[in-house]
RNA sequence: GCCGAGAUGGUGUAAUUGGUAGCCACGCAGGUCUUAGAAGCCUGUGCCGUGAGGCGUGCGAGUUCGAGUCUCGCUCUCGGCACCA
């Protein structure tokens, strides 16, 4: 140990002995309780930025508290190493995307050995390499198998920017979710996981993992599977009037369904409005007439026009001239094609209920159609005639109530009619109860390069093939033509291309497009625990002893799309025997981003890349900054916080961090200065006091750890004053504890600090400390640098090292998490606080066993105390033992 | 519009069950050391008031001896979804 604290010199000498060590190994054949812990794996996109930092920071303190308190901690990372960049980059700069991948990964796992990350690096894996992706192909041939993948026609949402087709989780909102454009949309045949069959699962196996997950994460799940309960109906579609032909009530038996929520307002139907793409439409597209067949090509173009988030969607509608016939009530209604309604949902086809549906009421008034009331609130407010309740109606009324006009229904409530109406629909087969999803099946073709070919073949005379096990993996060309021009790369190389059919050995062609980088990143934690297997992704066996993931740590962005991509792989893993549980995750932790301030130029709004002394910035009241100046012209900037990243140029890199403050220090502020799910405002500043931190704690160990070698084994007699520090000890102990197994990460270092504070309190030189001085703080001194290891492990093990004379290591020494020991922490004398009303007027000293009775006495007869209750009656007197009292006078 | 989370000093935050609001830092001010500075160390720092004291956890009510915490109503902020029938 030297004595001025010099981060790159301890941190370099640590890390080079934990790899020599090989400390961080996870051993299969170890008998401690496991724990794996997790981390989302980056992309390799050239450096990692105070984001990864801060991620990798949460799990790697959890890490080393789980080891420390005896665990066999599985703590592995990988690159998810597929995707775009690597194509943009390989497209832009005229390099093989291989090359840059691998150019990648070698600077950030760099970065990761400089933070001193506990990694496993035995099991790192890498998506973009074959041994990893044969897998995804393995599974892809499962799921063919198993009909969970399919290929179909769809109108798929395309991004311009990315030249590439996006799931519907990947272009939620109409923004794509990588490069923020508004997407497009394109009809496309590709390939689809029927992840709807697994979505009544997903909900219901979400009771598993509750409390676990963060709520806001389920309630977004719950939201974007979006089940709906209600029932199909079936209307009997009639001859078009414009055939000259009689209606002949029902006589063709062509019929056309739709999905309800409220079957209870089905005598209050006005029309049957179907999506244009519907098959009613398209089966009779050429009896229409000019005009009618004019207004559904204009629905069919608005529904492919990209439109504004902030839009309201313009109804327009067209009356196809086909009649229905409402099976309840036998009346005959037009069947209608709009824009609202939504091919890929339900049925395609909609009842519409324009007096108890919002949608349904304003399309009736654009269109003059009629409005007929069949709820009210309550059985007493009567509806004289439904047309002149139209005139008045200005909204439509969607909540439950009680029927009317509804024939033989009315008078009952709404809940009794959902229920019987239902079943009298399947009794006369004209309809079923159902549920409904908002779920789409997962498309994951992307005609990109840089992904794991789907391993498929398609033959003219056998169709379409599978690529047989034996032959995978079906490996990527060394390189393809990348133009970026939206058809994939892999169609221009005939290598690639042209095979023979598996089965009849004749010229076949190869499925040219790639899988979406979800599939890669839906099962790699799987892949850590057998990462070199070459027959299957894991040995099973080798995965019962660590799965599930005890805790997952990654970033709110992936809610919804990663998190229900790997939850539903593993619920196919588990039909296929491969694990014997429904959840990958017992329990998920979001971090929350880290920002920075970015700079826009006022004029141009241009970014503006800038150091923390270019520019002044400009505070309102409550100090949030609100415009700058550069300082060098006075120009005027607009400030606004962003994620922290290069392009950004808002970001500090960790490199910069790391060298000038050290890994440890970065580490200490990200942790401390906010909970680990709250957004972080980046600052310089703070940075500095974690700097301060770790250099008083290593100047006291620097100081005393001489003279600590006398400290005495056992407990030698104690004063008042060592029992003190014993006290803080263990009451730290027991904070710092409390607070890890709840994931609260910032709350330790506040109670280390205090504890380092109690210790810089001690005055007298170590050379000249008694038995019990020497005792007290060394235990104390022990326990801080062990508690600080999660959080500054180079600066812990460098004092760790000093303390015991032994270079070994804090794992290596089978030092353990110091224990608490409620006596000790016990306090001798505590203050009670008096209240009078309520109000806190003073405090006395009292111990824990003085009773109810003396604290009572002790209170009234407190001098301060007596000023606020004299000439006052005392109502009474509540005691609440070792919190306080309060007198309650009139 | 719907769903969810939140609002505490100049700033980040703390306060497991209703029991001393503001721990721990940052920042700021003053002091000490120094030729000077940096670092370190010491002191102060919710607001008003010289003081006793009063006020204070987004706003308004309520429950309670006692509310940042519980209940009701409102305002605002952030996040997600959004023509989902």
């Amino acid at each position: 140990m030297d004595e001025k604290y010099f981060p790159e010199v301890i941190e370099e000498k640590w890390q080079q002995r934990w790899a020599e060590t090989r400390v961080f190994e996870a051993d299969q054949d170890d008998s401690r309780p496991k724990f794996y812990c997790l981390e989302m794996l980056p992309y390799p996109s050239g450096f990692l930025h105070m984001g990864h930092v801060r991620n990798y920071s949460i799990g790697d303190a959890l890490a080393w508290y789980k080891r420390l308190k005896g665990f066999n901690v599985l703590h592995p990372i990988g690159w998810d190493s597929f995707g775009q960049p690597a194509e943009q980059a390989a497209i832009k700069n005229k390099v093989n995307p291989r090359d840059w991948t691998e150019q990648n990964i070698v600077h950030i796992r760099e970065q990761f050995k400089r933070l001193g990350i506990s990694y496993d690096w035995t099991r790192e894996i890498a998506a973009h390499r074959p041994d990893y992706y044969k897998f995804d192909q393995w599974f892809f041939l499962k799921m063919y198998e198993r009909g969970l993948a399919y290929k179909k026609d769809s109108l798929v949402n395309w991004c311009p920017v990315d030249q590439t087709t996006l799931s519907n989780e990947q272009a939620s909102g109409g923004i794509c979710w990588r490069c923020g454009n508004q997407v497009e949309k394109r009809h496309v045949q590709q390939w689809f996981l029927r992840i709807t069959d697994y979505a009544e699962q997903l909900l219901d196996d979400m009771k598993e993992i509750e409390g676990g997950w963060a709520e806001n994460v389920l309630t977004m799940q719950r939201n974007w599977i979006g089940k709906s309960e209600g029932a199909f109906i079936d209307f009997t579609v009639l001859s078009p009037d414009f055939s000259r032909q009689p209606p002949e009530g029902g006589t063709q038996n062509s019929k056309v369904r739709v999905f309800t929520t409220r079957i209870d307002t089905i005598y209050g139907v006005n029309a049957v409005v179907v999506a244009a793409e519907h098959e009613i439409i398209v089966n009779h597209f050429t009896e229409f007439s000019d005009e009618v067949r004019a207004q559904i090509e204009q629905i069919r173009r608005d529904k492919m026009r990209v439109t504004d988030p902030d839009e309201e969607p313009e109804k327009i509608g067209a009356d196809t001239g086909l009649k229905a016939v409402n099976r309840f009530s036998g009346e005959e209604i037009p069947i209608w094609t709009a824009n609202y309604v939504l091919m890929e949902y339900g049925t395609g086809a909609v009842m519409s209920v324009p007096a108890h549906d919002e949608r349904d009421f304003e399309f009736a008034k654009k269109y003059n159609l009629p409005i007929p009331i069949v709820i009210v609130q309550s059985s007493e407010s009567k509806v004289q005639s439904p047309e002149q309740n139209e005139e008045q109606l200005n909204e439509a009324f969607i909540d439950y109530g009680v029927l009317v006009n509804s024939g033989e229904w009315s008078g009952k409530t709404s809940a009794e009619a959902k229920r019987e109406m239902a079943q009298f629909a399947a009794q006369n087969g004209f309809g079923e109860a159902a549920t409904t999803y908002r779920l789409r099946d997962w498309g994951v073709s992307r005609q990109r390069f840089w992904g794991a070919p789907i391993p498929m073949i398609y033959c003219d005379s056998c169709g379409v093939v599978p690529v047989p096990y034996e032959q995978l993996p079906v490996e990527l060309p060394e390189s393809a033509p990348m133009t970026g021009t939206g058809e994939s790369p892999l169609a221009k190389v005939p290598e690639f291309v042209n095979v023979a059919c598996p089965n009849c050995h004749e010229p076949a062609r190869r499925e040219t497009d790639t899988l979406d980088t979800f599939v890669d990143s839906s099962w790699y934690f799987y892949r850590y625990l057998d990462p070199h297997n070459t027959e299957l992704p894991f040995a099973p066996q080798i995965a019962h002893k660590w799965t599930p993931v005890d805790q997952y740590i990654g970033g709110i962005d992936h809610a919804v799309m990663h998190l229900l991509y790997a939850r539903f792989w593993t619920k196919v893993m588990r039909d296929m025997g491969l694990v014997k549980f429904n959840e990958p995750f017992t329990r998920l932790l979001n971090q929350g981003m880290v920002v920075g301030e970015t700079f826009f130029d006022d004029a141009t709004g241009k970014r503006i890349y800038y150091t923390r002394d270019e520019v002044k910035p400009e505070r309102d009241v409550k100090g949030k900054v609100i415009g700058a100046t550069l300082k060098i012209d006075g120009s005027r900037l607009k400030v606004a916080l962003e994620k922290m990243s290069k392009s950004k140029g808002n970001g500090v890199t960790p490199d910069d961090i790391i060298h000038i403050y050290g890994s440890d220090a970065a580490r200490v502020f990200e942790l401390f200065a906010a909970p680990v799910e709250n957004e972080l405002v980046w600052n310089d500043a703070g940075i500095e006091g974690a700097v301060r931190f770790i250099q008083r704690v290593y100047r006291f160990v620097w100081r005393w750890h001489e003279a600590l070698k006398k400290a005495p084994a056992s407990e030698p007699e104690m004063s008042s004053e060592s029992r003190k520090l014993r006290q803080k000890t263990h009451q730290t102990i027991k904070r710092v504890t409390d607070d890890f197994e709840r994931l609260q990460l910032n709350t330790p270092v506040a109670a280390l600090m205090e504890l380092s504070n109690a210790l810089g309190e001690i005055k007298i030189a170590p050379e000249e400390a008694n038995q019990e001085t020497l005792f007290a703080v060394n235990e104390a001194i022990n326990a801080l640098v062990l508690m600080l290891a999660p959080y500054a492990p180079h600066a812990a093990e460098e004092m760790f090292a000093a303390l015991t004379g032994s270079e070994a290591g804090i794992l290596k020494s089978n030092a353990a998490f110091p224990e608490f020991q409620a006596e000790l922490a016990k306090k001798d004398e505590i203050e009670i606080p008096i209240q009078v009303n309520g109000k806190l007027r003073s405090r006395v000293l009292a111990t824990l066993e003085t009773s109810q009775e003396e604290l009572e006495a002790m209170a009234l007869a407190d001098e301060k105390t007596r000023e606020f209750t004299d000439g006052k009656q005392i109502v009474k007197v509540v005691v609440v033992p070792n919190r306080l009292v309060n007198v309650v006078v009139r």
